[in-house]
DNA sequence: AATCCGGGGCC
DNA sequence: GGCCCAGGATT
């Protein structure tokens, strides 16, 4: 293959997305889009970048802001261990670094939240460095254009691809070509109906000449998707509910939800009502529906539990319950996952 | 080296 | 229902 660099950077410079963080050399800019970006689409990250930018212009502002504030300007984004990683990191840099962005492959790499491909990232579109990105838009179409069989989530598969991208990559303007080879993958060589028909590359594509372009990449693993079932417990009266803030190693790590019974195993609905009046002393009018989160590693079907109470939340709560009372108006202000804010909006709509 | 981690969009 | 997404941390 031929002059790769010098195709791709010229169908690059006519067919880019003009994006925000593109015209910009600033590594802090550049850092927070590209964390945002991980394993989230440009159209679902954008809102929230120019939220960040917005919010945190600098990242002194990012490094003095409390977590529980972070983690709800990321609310809905997924992936919450990102928004504790970027605060980590924002002061990591401001306290230690003196608020100076390491200039360094290596020393970027370092950093909490960032790996190859995000020090590659960095390092190229900020201080133009000569390290190749390597993400799900490069393994597919370096795989196609190569017709490489090899999976990718091996580390045989990587190891390859890193060789390939590591000779691809130009001296003269890296960051360029790295955003052109990722451009080309996210809106051109696209993971279903790519544009072979009109391609640069068509006469050079090893894949599209061997017709094994839908079959690039390989992957040789199934993701396991685990079973979980979340009884959570709206316990309200007119006023006030109770908020449980997640501390445990498990997902959704402090942000906030209603007080939450797991179970391992579908249980009978009826017996779990009737264990509930017990506690509480007080009738369930209905017993609620499963609704199903699919998320990629687990099935989450959640039943929320619509307890009544006439007097204070808080004489349901123990003293050694890590529990909070909320005015229910002031529920959204609280780091929610999906599931919380989807039942919130099911049920104003009732109440509307 | 293998496993886990959210959520949304598309087909 | 399966796959993918501007991957990284943990085990």
């Amino acid at each position: 293959m031929d002059n790769f660099d010098l195709s791709i950077l010229k169908w690059y410079r006519q067919n880019k997305r003009n994006l925000p963080w593109r015209n910009t050399n600033n590594p802090y800019f550049i850092w927070l889009s590209e964390i945002i970006l991980q394993q989230t689409r440009v159209d679902q990250g954008m809102d929230y970048y120019l939220k960040f930018i917005n919010n945190f212009p600098t990242i002194q502002h990012l490094a003095n802001a409390d977590e529980q504030t972070i983690l709800s300007n990321w609310q809905g984004l997924g992936y919450y261990s990102r928004a504790r990683n970027l605060h980590a990191t924002a002061k990591e840099i401001t306290f230690n670094h003196n608020g100076n962005f390491p200039n360094k492959y290596e020393e970027i790499l370092k950093l909490k939240g960032i790996g190859p491909y995000t020090a590659a990232a960095i390092s190229s579109f900020s201080f133009n460095l000569v390290h190749p990105v390597v993400d799900g838009n490069v393994f597919r179409v370096l795989t196609r254009i190569f017709d490489i069989d090899t999976p990718i989530d091996t580390s045989e598969g990587i190891k390859l691809i890193y060789n390939i991208a590591n000779k691809l990559i130009p001296t003269n303007e890296p960051g360029e070509y790295n955003q052109a080879i990722m451009e080309f993958g996210a809106i051109h060589c696209t993971p279903s109906q790519p544009n072979c028909n009109n391609c640069i590359f068509s006469n050079q594509c090893k894949a599209k000449i061997n017709g094994t372009i839908l079959h690039r990449p390989i992957k040789s693993k199934k993701t396991v998707v685990k079973k979980r079932y979340f009884h959570y417990l709206d316990i309200s009266n007119k006023v006030d509910t109770i908020l449980h803030k997640r501390t445990d190693e498990d997902i959704w790590k402090h942000l906030f939800e209603f007080p939450l019974i797991e179970k391992n195993q579908n249980d009978d609905l009826q017996l779990i009502k009737n264990q509930l009046e017990k506690k509480f002393n007080q009738q369930i009018l209905s017993i609620p529906t499963a609704q199903k989160h699919v998320l990629s590693h687990q099935h989450i079907f959640t039943y929320f539990w619509q307890i009544k109470l006439n007097n204070s939340v808080l004489e349901t709560l123990n003293e050694t319950d890590s529990f909070i009372v909320v005015h229910k108006d002031e529920i959204i202000k609280y780091p929610l996952p999906r599931v919380i804010t989807k039942y919130l909006e099911n049920i104003n709509k009732i109440d509307n």
